[in-house]
DNA sequence: CCGCCGCTAAACATCC
DNA sequence: TGGATGTTTAGCGGCG
């Protein structure tokens, strides 16, 4: 279909709205199923502010968006992992080895660039269509929460703040966005028991497991030469960027594992990333390995053929759409084992089965430092795109007095 | 040409 | 009852 450019603008101006709620959500998420939003709650909103007035003044009208988002995550990610130090993260690591850092941006897709609201014209760009699926665009709204976790109503809001394209869509792009929430394993579904702000729908976080898929996705919808910075070519790569491969734990992300969850090595479903890109088209790298940790089923290139089972041969094209879902087996280890059994004889059309119940997607929402570490990169991927670096040095200015200060 | 992926639309159900 | 939310299905276009 055609893009939806042409339809009809959206009606209702939910920007507002949704960002207040947001902001009562966050005292939500506190009280209620998100521990974790206690320590990164509080910083967050400060972003906002520091991005409108901390960089060049001249940059600012175009990059606010960026830099709100780029600061938000970068503070989000310094916050929320304790462990996450930027000396050894590859966010800083590209700065640090004085990458081409314009090369970089320039290099960005021009669509992409022009999107963040690039040195050209950025007032249009942000009329244009934004050049993240609407699986990045949710991931990163969710991500940039205090509580790691939003209710749909938020989401939009962040899309509509951060990409007022949609303000201007028709409202097509919401059912997308709910269509892809509910699709996409990557995005679960958190009860709120309390604290609930108008006790309407559930908070939506991002799947610990497919985290690092879904960053993975970031950097390569943002810049294809992100990847030098996940398989740099000739430098040996940072301890947390490994040249071919991620070494990623069980993330615990705000739900349960909360940012006290100890990392463990030695787990056993610490899991292997590949970061080559033909393996994991729907960023869904992570799921495989541990469907191969719990059946035989997932040998499978990507994700959508995974997905189905990995018995279940060309239905893929319905998981095609999403992209990240991969069975509901991702999370559920014993309730795969009481649904489909190892045998994985479940049948394809699995989906409509488990709608009613408690779907595939549980209530369980975890993060992890390693993980953070890659959000730290995606995170400086979207920085690279947009071309703005003061917002990294803040940044990362900001990560090392928060260090320094720890000590 | 084919398969995968992402997007859009729509229908339907549920909840408040 | 209406709106918001959530789920599912179907189809289309782009891309490799």
């Amino acid at each position: 279909m055609g893009p939806i450019i042409g339809m009809s603008p959206d009606k209702k101006a939910e920007t507002p709205g949704a960002q207040e709620e947001r902001a009562g959500l966050r005292g939500a998420c506190g009280a209620g199923t998100l521990p974790e939003a206690e320590s990164a709650s509080s910083p967050l909103a400060t972003s906002l502010d520091r991005a409108g007035g901390a960089d060049g003044a001249a940059e600012d009208e175009e990059l606010t968006n960026l830099n709100w988002l780029h600061e938000n995550l970068l503070q989000n990610f310094t916050l929320g992992g304790p462990e996450a130090h930027p000396s050894g993260s590859p966010l800083f690591d590209i700065e640090g080895d004085g990458l081409p850092f314009s090369s970089v941006s320039s290099s960005a897709s021009p669509s992409s660039s022009s999107l963040l609201g690039g040195r050209g014209g950025e007032k249009d760009s942000l009329k244009s269509k934004p050049p993240f699926s609407f699986s990045l665009l949710i991931y990163m709204a969710i991500e940039q929460s205090p509580g790691k976790s939003l209710p749909v109503k938020d989401i939009y809001g962040w899309i509509l703040e951060h990409f007022p394209y949609f303000s201007s869509a028709p409202t097509g792009w919401k059912n997308s966005v709910r269509h892809n929430l509910s699709l996409n394993k990557c995005f679960r579904k958190v009860e709120r028991n309390l604290g609930k702000a108008n006790g309407k729908g559930s908070l939506w976080c991002v799947d610990p497991e497919y985290r690092p898929n879904l960053i993975q996705a970031l950097k390569k919808q943002h810049f294809p030469t992100a990847h030098a910075f996940c398989t740099p070519p000739a430098s040996p790569p940072s301890a947390s960027s490994p040249p071919r491969h991620l070494v990623l734990q069980d993330q615990s992300c705000s739900l349960k594992g909360g940012p006290d969850s100890p990392m463990d090595l030695s787990r056993p479903d610490a899991v292997l990333v590949s970061s080559d890109p033909k393996q994991d088209h729907n960023y869904s790298s992570v799921p495989v390995q541990r469907c191969s940790s719990r059946s035989s089923s997932s040998s499978s290139s990507s994700l959508s053929s995974l997905d189905e089972g990995g018995g279940a041969p060309p239905q893929a094209r319905r998981a095609g759409s999403e992209g990240f879902h991969s069975d509901e087996d991702s999370d559920l280890g014993e309730e795969r084992g009481a649904l489909g059994g190892p045998g994985h004889a479940k049948p394809a059309p699995h989906r409509p089965t488990l709608a009613k119940g408690p779907p595939g997607k549980k209530a369980r929402c975890e993060t992890r430092p390693e993980v953070d570490e890659e959000l730290k990169e995606a995170a400086g991927s979207l920085l690279h795109l947009a071309g703005i670096r003061t917002c990294l040095d803040v940044s990362k200015n900001s990560a090392k007095s928060k260090k320094l200060g720890r000590k």
